[in-house]
DNA sequence: CGGCATCATGTACGTTTCGACATGTAAGAA
DNA sequence: TTCTTACATGTCGAAACGTACATGATGCCG
């Protein structure tokens, strides 16, 4: 039900269009939980129907803008407070991992730089947001002060992630996939984290 | 598809069952890739029909150990080089960290320590076992060393989390919210000294 | 030998999520 | 005026996923 309340959340922030949610969860948000508009849609229908969001405004091209009810605002204090969070990550790239030895060196070499550099370049853009941020280009409201929080989170998970594949790399090219698994020197797997 | 990629990786490394299958995704694997076992025989029954996987050997109480074919290797293979990589993260965590705005200090600071004992323990738990494995308590195999791979993916990511959890939680500390969402029309209290 | 934990596989149902398809409006440019 | 782009909302169906329910076999401990 997260993405029920990740509505209702922005909804107390501003009265928002499902157009305009849409837009959001593409942008800052699709990073750390993509939505789809029809998902979106749906689930406002039902917010109505339960009388937790309301009819703020309607406009130009059909458009119609929502706000969050006393009940809707309770609802989501609620889930921040008492409800239980969810930590399940699901991350691709990182399964594909367990499987690496199934890869030739060089595909396997290929892959990694890829991979980093992806994370290198998501977190990059993510750190020019932060910096746009503490130069307070979009003012110092508290709702700002959490989205940089979010920001940071998305800045560190994908830096880790690109040290990673880095790290990976450098790991598999001192261990040489070689078949047989005779015994190698001992002096390969030097932890390094913080 | 990644479950259904998995599985044969899985089953490329040793013929396995449904059941021992189920244990593999609940212990290592439960951290980036969680997997029902409704789920996990349904997708064997599948990949049995496509021909990619077939049945090695019938256990005791109805066990029914699988292995890859020909045609199964072939495809984690083209997979792992030619698949598209899936970069989509879903993290409830980072997702609540938008709306912590509507949260008092107290509750935001209660839960975040929360938060960074949590991602602390996990990556304590993934260093513990990386450490085994370093000690050679699995041997050398190619099969180990990307699994050593994997589980550093854990560690860096649980650990990068926990030191977010600490930096919000001294970043809210600094920038003092005020309990409801009362006052909205402000030049708001500007930012701190540090 | 009786009870219990573990092994082992499945069905049924409901929810979440995505991709494809469908439709129409308004604003601005050419 | 026409064309294009952005705005705006929806339906439909399939796939993926989780929870609860259901069943039975086997090994071991006392």
């Amino acid at each position: 039900m997260s993405l029920r309340h990740a509505l209702l959340g922005f909804l107390a922030e501003q009265p928002a269009s499902g157009w305009d949610l849409t837009r959001r969860f593409e942008t800052t948000l699709g990073a750390v939980w993509p939505a789809s508009h029809p998902q979106i849609y749906g689930e406002l229908r039902r917010l109505l129907a339960d009388g937790l969001i309301e009819i703020r405004e309607q406009g130009p091209r059909g458009r119609t803008a929502y706000s969050v009810t006393a009940d809707g605002e309770r609802e989501v204090k609620r889930w921040l407070t008492t409800g239980d969070v969810d930590h399940t990550m699901r991350l691709e790239p990182i399964l594909r991992s367990v499987f690496f030895w199934l890869m030739s060196p060089d595909e396997l070499q290929a892959h990694l730089a890829k991979e980093a550099a992806h994370y290198e370049g998501v977190a990059a853009t993510y750190r020019q947001l932060a910096e746009a941020k503490d130069r307070g280009d979009y003012g110092h409201s508290r709702q700002t002060g959490s989205l940089r929080i979010a920001v940071e989170a998305a800045i560190r998970i994908n830096q880790a992630l690109a040290d990673w594949a880095l790290w990976a790399a450098h790991q598999a090219s001192e261990q040489p996939a070689q078949a047989t698994a005779t015994a190698k020197a001992e002096g390969d797997g030097r932890r390094q984290s913080r």
